[in-house]
DNA sequence: TCCTGTGAAACGGTTCACAGCC
DNA sequence: GGCTGTGAACCGTTTCACAGGA
């Protein structure tokens, strides 16, 4: 059991969740792999292979219930629960995560928040308030914190992220221009790298613009 | 010539520039694969094979000149001048972006923003004005825009990014929680869907914890 | 000797094609 | 007839291993 599932996979397999939320909303109630394939820019072959991995919900000359499906993506990608969040870094980007409807509304709720800054330690967001980074393991352990997400300059976030992880945490989420270390533990990071992002784009428009 | 460069080469380039220019703000002048490999998680094999696509920038026996490395890769990832920016969208994201400052010392200038919002057209984020979206296509060819950052809701993404191509934009950055489809132009795109990004993460968490 | 640059092998992911069920 | 589920073929990327230059 268990095989090893590509990372491209589990995007594909969110993408088809939101297309398949759509329909479900314009009241639609079956749809075959091409159809799910179409919005995504994949093909019915993919789509089935992916799905394929994780048992058979289909019927053969019918294609997929939406409504069935999606509750199984669902609980493939672990959204059938919601994850306690302590955001670390009040400054722009964390206030625009903070503020972000779909994290709540895909059941991340950031219960804390902590910042470096003692001009900012004791303001309050919503009714959330910003304690000192001192604390990180404190109000981890006390918040029983599933996830931190980590948006806060380059040089302090690889000596946070440890403190995260020693202190228990399960994931990590990375804002920070810069790519963490191998932590202590085996733990799942995502990064999200911006600056990384407009470098390829960059590269790319290059490359199309002196074409052969 | 100009065969096909993965999307994973172009990431990993980026990140070994980054390496480069810490190694050379810490005075080192000569480095590895191996050393080059280090920090980023990857092997000297695959820094060699990556760096080989595009030349002969090493001494065998000695390793790469640092300096000469970094000015090349920046040449092959487009950065050795500087992008016009028009950011659509002037809420919390638009603002983080707005004030990164990592934009702009990797040569990204946002020199006109636009918002659809009555209340927010005519303030002013530092020196530039927030414009009305109609006018997207006049500042397009007014301010030689390369670059249109979507930071705006789902339901617009779209619409608004079809007309920047039909405008003439090179390039998109789009982060608004939904995936473009296929455009006019075959334009590149970089796509940061962050709610992707943490289903992804809840998936993996969620498979860490049940193992075998 | 040390380390690069590169063919060749191994691996993993995508596409194809079709057997099997509705 | 239509569409799923899946082994097999295909293709691109990564890893290996070594020839060859500093």
């Amino acid at each position: 059991m268990s095989k090893r599932i590509s990372e491209s996979t589990v995007r594909r397999l969110s993408f088809y969740l939101r297309s398949l939320e759509h329909m479900s909303q314009r009241g639609e109630t079956t749809v075959s792999s091409e159809g799910l394939a179409e919005d995504g820019g994949t093909t019915g072959a993919q789509v089935r292979k992916d799905l394929s991995q994780f048992g058979s919900f289909g019927k053969r000359g019918t294609g997929y219930d939406i409504a069935v499906l999606a509750a199984h993506l669902r609980g493939i990608l672990g959204l059938n629960r919601r994850w306690r969040v302590l955001l670390v870094g009040a400054g722009r980007i964390g206030a625009a995560l903070f503020e972000y409807p779909n994290f709540a509304r895909r059941g991340y709720d950031c219960v804390a928040i902590v910042d470096e800054d003692p001009a900012k330690i004791g303001q309050r967001w919503g009714n959330i308030p910003i304690q000192a980074a001192d604390c990180l393991e404190t109000i981890i352990r006390a918040e029983s914190i599933d996830l931190v997400i980590l948006a806060l300059p380059a040089e302090a976030a690889q000596s946070v992220a440890e403190r995260a992880v020693a202190a228990g945490v399960r994931g990590l989420m990375n804002f920070a221009p810069t790519q963490l270390r191998r932590l202590g533990r085996d733990v799942p990071v995502s990064e999200v790298n911006l600056v990384m992002e407009l470098e390829a784009l960059s590269f790319t428009i290059t490359r199309v613009g002196q074409p052969a």
